[in-house]
DNA sequence: ATCGTTCGAATGGGGAGCCC
DNA sequence: GGGCTCCCCATTCGAACGAT
């Protein structure tokens, strides 16, 4: 629901409050939470019913809870939580890596009090996938320093006496890079004048080559966020020293300003760097009243900037805001929250409003995805919102589109030109609303002038019949996806998009493919399955090179990435999602490549399937290693069976022979592949005491991720590995400081087991 | 002119675990 | 077993940048 239906429903939640007082839960009259949860919407209520859970069921796992503070004997104990609210900086992500020098047990030794860490690496978007290396650009930009020292005091036990000895020390700090907005202003309108002048002159002058600049024009930034990332991704320039000055004064525009430090940075005995403030103090970070924390800490000394803005450096009515970022403060329960794959979890953002403005509908065209997905697409007359103009808006599904834009008498078409409202949701993707209904414009009954809201009988692009996908209960045809049901190859925007997933950056990362080029070769008949591009003959090279839109230089970088990736070879995960199975993604695809380990073993699996009758009943039959794969379930099985009759089992094939498919190793961080010994002791079917056990861990385990120990306990046959405790577990292995399920565990009578006895 | 990348949200799904 | 939450998967949009 939008924030002012949610709004409009906490205003009526008052109402009735005050109507009947009698009817007020005891938390929040006692949590003094209720002022700010009603003023400040979904950031207060959701952290208000958590917390109201746990405190109602006795044997719930709440997150954390201070153990030490459970002197309360109440029994609707509150847990506090204190809260942050810092603005959210509208800028680029950007992920800094610091390291010890030594490895850490020489830090140890030395009797030092503090650690030092140098910055090794920076590179934008820091979660999982390693974006671009701007180590360079970093090391200029004001507030990122080259050395943090940090007092060994703040660091937990644990870690001064981890077993991992011989490992250098690493934290990561996020933040993000913004470029206040006076400098984006001021450069505005220098870039401006700078135009006006150079079109002047080459108005009369286009031929001489201009020793200042390159002879593009330099266009002038639209917002200071892609200003920003356009700074930052400037490479280093290698001519004119000119240029360098340049960037370098470019560059030292840009500031920095540190959201989140993790990785080893832990609590000390929960009294050191606790709250947001503590960590202030212990890193010389702004007082809590500056709302963006800035990571200024001494030993650089960043060359302070032309004194011309004299603004306080936390004034941040110089930045672009678009939210506010609401941030549980205690590192203990931070630590325990933990983060998704995209984003931690003791943080929730607060966006402003988005803008909206009113276009008109002028056609609907469907869109043929990878899977054969068919999707409708609005097409706008064009607006600006936002400073940017909106031709296009996904309409999602046909389900969906009814219901937007269907009108009271659900009606199948819609005249052309009526009027929608529309705005860009999050500040950037277009997003249609809903229709205003009663157009200025009478296109009376001429059936060019009105669109079809139903879904077409057959595919766009090669007519294959479509189909509807099916959800498992709900008869309703609302929201179902219509898909292309034809072979997969032969119908063109399906072909293409197979090819750009299989080249795209998680997959065999080929680089200078894009959809039209790769388009533009299947045309020319240089490419139809992803291993053609590995086979290409050496005269056709020079054919591709000769293209339109082509040259030597592109036709040679595209043969080079090709060979690169042939040479180095690639990882079986990687290989399992070029595939484009459905339902297998990324994350799928390594947890896959973990089951099977190599790509003959997993290619004999799909062999072995593809003669299988479907008629099975066992679900898992066809590909028993998975069975036990938690994440891994009948409609993905269902997937990879499907993909093993088809034509295109043989094209990946004839790519696994062509590419140099690594073994999965133990680099990957979750549920990574298994070690020599781990796959002998699970082939060895005896070996396994835990069998059918539900396993839980808690507190820290000395020398393994937590994962680690998950996938371990399954080797030794253990049905599953929950996160938390309930009348069905058999076993809690607990480490180090294990809190609350310890206890849970001991009140339910589960057997309990030490992390040492374990490992 | 093209390519790859960045920012972010919305849709409807599958898989898994927990509570009742 | 139904209801619920959380994570993962696929798909869509546009502007700006450097490099080519």
């Amino acid at each position: 629901i939008s924030d002012d239906e949610f709004d409009a429903l906490v205003r009526r939640e008052e109402e009735l409050e005050q109507k009947y007082p009698e009817f007020l839960h005891a938390w929040r009259i006692e949590s003094g939470l209720d002022q700010t949860a009603t003023r400040s919407g979904r950031i207060g209520s959701s952290l208000v019913s958590s917390s109201s859970s746990s405190s109602s069921s006795s044997s719930s796992s709440s997150s954390s809870s201070s153990s030490q503070s459970n002197d309360n004997t109440n029994t609707n104990t509150l847990i506090s939580i204190s809260i942050i609210t810092e603005p959210k900086l509208d800028g680029v992500s950007l992920s800094l890596h610091y390291e010890t020098k030594e490895e850490f047990s020489s830090i140890i030794d030395d009797d030092n009090d503090e650690v030092s860490l140098d910055l090794r690496w920076a590179s934008t978007r820091g979660d999982g996938k390693i974006g671009q290396d701007v180590t360079a650009t970093a090391k200029q930009i004001s507030g990122i320093p080259l050395r943090i020292q940090l007092p060994l005091s703040s660091l937990s036990s644990s870690q001064l006496h981890n077993n991992n000895v011989n490992k250098t020390f690493a934290i990561e700090v996020r933040g993000e890079v913004v470029l206040p907005r006076s400098e984006f202003l001021r450069l505005q309108l220098e870039r401006e004048e700078e135009n006006i002048t150079t079109t002047d002159n080459s108005d009369n002058t286009n031929k001489t080559v201009n020793s200042t600049s390159s002879s593009t024009t330099i266009t002038s930034f639209s917002n200071s966020r892609n200003a920003a990332s356009g700074i930052l991704l400037r490479k280093d320039p290698k001519n004119p020293e000119e240029e360098q000055i340049q960037s370098n004064e470019l560059r030292s525009l840009l500031q920095f300003y540190a959201y989140d430090i993790s990785g080893l940075l832990q609590p000390r005995d929960n009294n050191r760097i606790n709250t947001h403030r503590d960590e202030d103090d212990s890193t010389n970070l702004a007082t809590a009243t500056t709302t963006a924390t800035k990571l200024n800490k001494d030993g650089t000394k960043r060359q302070s900037r032309s004194s011309s803005s004299p603004k306080s450096e936390y004034d941040w009515g110089d930045f672009d805001v678009d939210g506010c970022v609401h941030k549980v403060s205690e590192a203990t329960i931070k630590a325990a929250m933990g983060y998704s794959m995209k984003s931690p979890k003791w943080a929730v953002a607060h966006k402003f409003p988005a803008q909206s403005a009113v276009s008109r509908l002028l056609d609907i065209v469907v869109q043929v995805g990878r899977t054969g997905a068919l999707t409708p697409v609005a097409i706008l007359e064009p607006v600006e919102v936002n400073g940017v103009t909106i031709q296009r808006a996904t309409l999602h599904n046909f389900g969906h589109l009814k219901e937007i834009l269907g009108g009271d008498n659900d009606d199948d078409k819609i005249p052309k030109y009526e009027p929608v409202l529309i705005r860009r949701a999050g500040d950037v993707i277009p997003q249609v609303i809903k229709r205003i209904q009663g157009s200025d414009v009478d296109v009376g009954v001429d059936k060019d002038k009105w669109i079809s809201l139903e879904p077409p009988k057959s595919c766009p692009a090669c007519g294959s019949p479509v189909t509807y996908d099916t959800s498992s209960s709900s008869a309703s045809s609302i929201g179902q996806v219509t898909r292309c049901n034809g072979p997969p190859l032969l119908c063109p925007p399906r072909a293409v998009t197979s090819l750009k997933h299989a080249f795209s950056r998680d997959a065999l990362d080929i680089t200078g493919l894009s959809e039209s080029r790769i388009q533009q070769l299947m045309d020319a008949d240089f490419l139809r399955y992803p291993n053609d591009i590995f086979q290409m003959e050496d005269s056709k090279w020079g054919d591709i090179a000769a293209l339109p839109g082509w040259g030597e230089k592109s036709g040679k970088n595209l043969r080079g990435s090709s060979e690169k990736v042939a040479t180095n070879g690639i990882t079986l995960s990687r290989f399992i999602f070029s595939l484009g199975i459905r339902h297998v993604g990324k994350h799928t695809s390594e947890l896959v490549a973990s089951s099977y380990g190599t790509v003959e073993a997993f290619l004999v699996a799909l062999d072995t399937a593809a003669q299988e009758n479907t008629e099975s009943s066992e679900q898992y039959r066809p590909f028993p290693q998975l069975q036990n794969k938690l994440g891994i379930g009948p409609v993905m099985v269902e997937s990879l069976l499907a993909f093993s009759k088809t034509a295109e089992l043989s094209a990946a094939k004839d790519l696994a022979e062509s590419l140099n498919v690594l073994e999965e190793d133990v680099v990957v961080d979750e549920d990574s592949s298994e070690t020599d010994s781990l796959s002998t002791e699970s082939t060895n079917k005896s070996n396994q005491p835990w069998k059918g056990f539900r396993v839980v861990f808690t507190g820290s385990l000395d020398g393994m991720t937590r994962s680690e120990a998950q996938r371990i306990a399954k080797q030794l046959g253990a049905k599953s590995t929950p996160g938390s405790v309930s009348k069905s577990t058999d076993l809690v292995v607990y480490g180090e400081k294990g809190g609350k399920k310890l206890e849970q565990a001991q009140e339910l009578g589960v057997t309990t087991m030490y992390a040492q006895d374990f490992i």
